[in-house]
DNA sequence: CCCGCTATTATTCAAATGTATAATTCATGG
DNA sequence: CCATGAATTATACATTTGAATAATAGCGGG
């Protein structure tokens, strides 16, 4: 009949563990209802775990919701420029179209994703830290898109590519916008043809057939 | 030595005129700092008034940002449509030309519209009402489009022309997002141009010299 | 087996937020 | 010129938020 306060029970968890928990969580929640639903009580919460330990990672859920953002980020690039890791320097035409292909299935082109980018994008204009790494996220992504571009064969023309560059990341991220934001108004595969199509009447080239199929790693 | 409590002067002004501040006051918060910049208060502030005539002229603080997205919205689709009334139905290529050049000018193109747009745009997961907001302006949109799209002189091919209408938006979205939140980033012209050049080359079309003058109404 | 370290929980706090209500002051009509 | 009512301000309130601090329990080393 003693009266304890029953403490909630836990298991020590390693430090890396802890912060992949929270990050996750934050972005989920993020996603799903923008950053003010991301709160540190909610995140805990998702994390399993309670609101104070949030502290104890980061120093301030600011520093958490930034980490949140640029791991997104990150893990966009990262899986597309995986994607063309294995396609041989001396076909740029599959290069390219593998990179493209890598943004719109998962794990770029999802839910979660888009409403991670959603919900931050707009915070640039306040926080120089997260301006910073949107400002970089960009650029990289299109200037890697530019050299992809660059290396197609045709004569040289570099103020031609940027401008092209800019018109095919704008069109890939519109069509990741709405194909992730409205996954059922379009049809399995629809996306990546209309953003293959689309690309493929701005460079003035034409994708082969293996490049439609999303799958791209099993053609490898 | 009366210790009058001082009470803010003010002059009364039409329901019309209130409520238009207020919306501009809310559409200005959050294209700056985002949905959680825009307090009743600071709302308030901005608009030169105190926070309890909010819920004078509003049921709910959401039902104040709710009217300023539409506001948003709204006066974006009504400026694109006003651009193609005056150029004659028997010239498809200058209507659709006219349509795409509205929206990367001034109101449509601003850092304020994208902003709001931002900042919304991931509402529309939790808020039905906003959802529903979105999804139609988004569509209807879209549809107005491809009715331009169709009526481009050639075969006929409703599939085709879906695909290139979802294509086009995708860069017509994409080129006014980047061009919105990062101006700097691009030349007097270059985002039409380039916007111009991209659906051109989509559609299989030419676009007149003249279409690449963001001044279209001198033109007229 | 026990002790200390720290990861984790629990509690507290001040500030901010949306909302509700009371108090006034501006305008308008007679 | 005054009275009536609505527009506007001012104040109060309950809730939520991020943060700070205190308490405790899991876990590894001796």
């Amino acid at each position: 009949m003693t009266e304890r306060p029953e403490r909630r029970p836990y298991r020590r968890a390693g430090e890396e563990k802890r912060r992949e928990d929270l990050i996750a969580a934050a972005m989920e929640l993020v996603s799903e209802g923008g950053p003010e639903a991301a709160t540190v009580r909610a995140i805990a919460a998702r994390a399993g775990v309670t609101a104070g330990l949030i502290r104890h990672y980061f120093s301030s859920k600011e520093d958490l919701t930034n980490a949140a953002y640029r791991q997104v980020m990150d893990q966009m690039t990262a899986h597309a420029l995986r994607a063309i890791e294995t396609i041989p320097a001396a076909d740029p035409v599959a290069r390219l179209a593998a990179f493209i292909a890598a943004n719109f299935r998962p794990p770029v082109m999802t839910p979660v994703s888009v409403g991670v980018w959603a919900g931050y994008m707009h915070l640039g204009r306040s926080d120089p830290s997260l301006h910073e790494t949107h400002e970089a996220t960009y650029l990289g992504y299109r200037d890697r898109l530019q050299e992809l571009i660059a290396a197609l064969p045709r004569p040289a023309d570099p103020a031609r590519d940027r401008r092209e560059a800019i018109a095919c990341n704008a069109l890939i991220d519109g069509l990741w916008i709405e194909g992730g934001s409205l996954p059922d108004s379009f049809a399995e595969g629809e996306v990546l043809r209309i953003a293959l199509d689309g690309i493929a009447a701005i460079l003035g080239i034409t994708f082969p057939a293996s490049a439609y199929h999303s799958d791209q790693r099993k053609t490898g």
